[in-house]
RNA sequence: GCGGGAGUAGCUCAGCUGGCUAGAGCAUCAGCCUUCCAAGCUGAGGGUCGCGGGUUCGAAUCCCGUCUCCCGCUCCA
């Protein structure tokens, strides 16, 4: 972990926030490579969303009416009591203590230990702040501690005016804040994070089906991303885990250098969000199928992804060590589809014909591809650099090319070349970035 | 929030029983070079030693506060 913290910050992936104040816990700045590699798989994610006919894509704003929070039961659940020992210094949520060994408020810890106990502390892990120049009751509100509610709010709006029928889908990207008591993991768990997440509409009678359908569809993304199958796995709540608003759910995880960690969670939300927004807005959610003449809440099963987890898993999954010759070879094999420089280019010495042609023939690549020009060094150690940003392809322009009108296309996973004619470059990488 | 460890150049670190102008390797930049997997040579830039305060003739070094990071407890996307 420490050498890929490094490794971000030392070619441009991500910085720590406010840095030159001494940094922000939790918080962290994406910098012009790393925001290349996020916003790629954000956009892979939108499109496997959006592009399909079943689902509409919305993007509803950050603060939310205050009465949004008590209907999702955020208000309520999100608060954890928490008991700390004064001896040992453990500490414990209230009611997995009570649940552990006594019904009743224990005062002293159980076991070995027996110390005191403090007072069980509230900590609500909702972001709070106020709307408008007054501080007062009335005008706090919350920063949206998940994407969710901003759907749940909107499905008849989007239902009626794109006209759909169920099942169909609402998708969300955007930030949530949530007060987590430890954050860490670099940027695994952060206070503000991005989350991309989609809400499928259903009739009741089908949730498993579209709960065990969506499942296999999120692995699937996840394995798409280029990482190792190997490396992902479900996993499934047991009845006790279950988030206040579930039914049944499952994780997608993936093997970090800490452990096994969630990237997504699979969740059948059954009709709690929109019942109780019936209930705390007063405004009927119900579908009516006009096949059937049914009407119903309709049930919601829920992909939520975390961005910033999987760009960690991503770029984990891709750092590699290689020797060559024996030095070492750092290398971030990237699907080259997502990655943030997709060809560099290199002439071979700084000779005004190499340069030129250099340029003429990266103008034609840097519209349709993340491209990088670079002369600075020896052509071992640009690679080298290259291997680094997770560049897929080099290509270098030497002084045959003046004459024979071909370059060579160097591969950074097998470190293979090519020599391929410039006008057949174009197809060349239209293949390989497919 | 609690316990333990740590903050010195972009990175990895040395210096820390107080005392020359704070160093090294790598990296970066410029120059030489018909330079294809980190070659070499020449030169340059970059640090108020995390930040603030105190002790002292003098602080990277000692003391206090504070911020941040890492490992545990805990939580989740």
């Amino acid at each position: 972990m420490k050498t890929l913290v490094s490794l971000c910050k030392r070619r441009g992936f991500i910085f720590q926030s406010s840095e030159i104040y001494g940094g922000l816990n939790s918080c962290w700045d994406y910098g012009p490579l790393g925001v290349q590699l996020k916003k790629n798989i954000e956009r892979y994610w939108w499109d496997t969303m959006t592009l399909r006919d079943d689902i509409e894509g919305v993007d509803a704003s950050i603060l939310m009416h205050p009465r949004v929070w008590e209907a999702s039961g955020h208000v309520e659940g999100f608060t954890d009591p928490l008991i700390d020992c004064k001896k040992c210094k453990a500490r414990f949520r209230a009611d997995a203590l009570s649940e552990a060994c006594c019904p009743e408020k224990p005062s002293k810890h159980p076991g070995e230990c027996g110390g005191e106990l403090t007072e069980a502390r509230a900590f609500n892990l909702m972001f709070k702040t106020y709307m408008g120049p007054v501080e007062t009751e009335a005008s706090r509100i919350f920063l949206r501690p998940e994407t969710a509610q901003g759907s749940y709010v909107n499905f008849l709006n989007v239902q009626t005016t794109m006209r759909k029928k169920t099942p169909f889908g609402i998708a969300q990207v955007g930030k949530a804040f949530r007060n987590e008591i430890t954050p860490g993991n670099f940027i695994f768990r952060t206070r503000e994070f991005e989350q991309m997440e989609m809400q499928f509409f259903v009739n009741p009678k089908e949730d498993m089906k579209w709960f065990d359908y969506w499942k296999e569809e999120r692995i699937k993304w996840h394995k798409s991303l280029g990482i190792h199958p190997q490396k992902l796995r479900f996993y499934e709540h047991g009845k006790d885990q279950l988030a206040h608003y579930a039914k049944q759910a499952f994780d997608v995880q993936y093997e970090f250098p800490f452990g096994w960690s969630e990237l997504e969670g699979i969740h059948n939300r059954t009709d709690y969000d929109l019942s109780r927004h019936e209930e705390f807005s007063g405004k009927k959610l119900q579908y009516l199928d006009d096949d059937t003449k049914e009407k119903y809440i309709p049930y919601v099963i829920e992909t939520a992804v975390g961005l910033n987890r999987t760009l960690l898993a991503v770029l984990c999954d891709a750092y590699h060590e290689e020797e060559v010759k024996d030095e070492k070879r750092v290398v971030l094999k990237i699907k080259p589809q997502f990655a943030p420089v997709q060809i560099a280019f290199f002439p071979l010495s700084k000779k005004d014909d190499l340069m030129n042609l250099t340029h003429n023939i990266k103008n034609r690549f840097s519209k349709k591809y993340f491209s990088q020009f670079d002369v600075a060094g020896s052509i071992g150690k640009r690679y080298r650099r290259q291997d680094e940003a997770g560049t897929p392809y080099c290509v270098t322009i030497d002084f045959d090319s003046l004459e024979d009108k071909k370059v060579t296309v160097r591969d950074r996973d097998s470190m293979k070349q090519d020599r391929i004619s410039i006008d057949q470059l174009e197809n060349y990488f239209e293949d390989k970035f497919k």
